[in-house]
DNA sequence: CTCACTGCAAACATTTTGCACCGTT
DNA sequence: AACGGTGCAAAATGTTTGCAGTGAG
């Protein structure tokens, strides 16, 4: 679904496909669904998830946002859209923005030794962050 | 629950356990749970989903197989243990290995920014594997 | 009038957990 | 006897989908 996909209908920026890019970009952390959804209710109570889940990947097939896979149980949405990685607090869960960009030698190297067609790679580091050090 | 972890049982391995650990290093891709579970169901007609889960676990913490996050819907896991990387198929989401390391000075630059501890990282790359480019 | 979009609820997929029983030590 | 491990079933979690109604173009 996500890959092959192909744009035939309108997409209409719809008020909640509005206010659902407007919270991921208004906060600085990555919301997952669940969070975004608590959110955007505020501004329409009546909204579904449902909605929201739609929404979030007529986004990320736009190219409007990012969907990072974090813990393996759900998924994060980034509405940043420059090139970065992210850091993730193994004991808190928080999930930090890493500004850096990965060398291109590097993606062909990459592709020279699997064969794959290389379209792009994501880093997730792990470790403690600065509040859970102490 | 992965955080903090301390083990004070024994922790024996169990046939089941064996069996577990036995198929993930035979198998050169990386199974998710339900995998592991048709296949150890093979050699152990009554084990349980749960059972499978846990031991996996149990691995895990005993630091013998590594859990992946592939899709953000489910888990793989990974019983080589030297360091590599990994990338996935847009198109048929096969994965596979990628052996090369990224440089200590990088992680050292991380830490720099981010105030973490930084204990590990993982890449992922993405891209269209040889079958798919066809 | 059409068709993308919506809310709602049910379905789904994956993982976790409570419980009673079993086997090692 | 204690306790880690197991099978089983139920629950929890996160996400997707079917459906009928609505509204923008």
């Amino acid at each position: 679904m996500t890959e092959n996909w192909q744009d035939t209908g309108v997409r209409r920026l719809t008020p909640q496909r509005t206010a659902i890019l407007d919270e991921l970009q208004r906060e600085r952390c990555h919301l997952n669904a669940g969070e975004v959804y608590e959110r955007v209710r505020l501004r329409f109570p009546r909204i579904s998830l449902g909605t929201v889940y739609r929404n979030l990947q007529v986004l990320v097939d736009q190219g409007r946002i990012r969907r990072l896979e974090t813990d393996g149980r759900q998924m994060r949405f980034d509405a940043t859209l420059d090139e970065h990685q992210h850091i993730r607090c193994v004991s808190c869960g928080r999930l930090d923005d890493v500004g850096f960009g990965l060398k291109p030698e590097l993606m062909d190297r990459v592709e020279a030794e699997s064969g794959y067609d290389v379209r792009g790679c994501a880093v997730m580091f792990e470790g403690l962050c600065p509040e859970c050090r102490k």
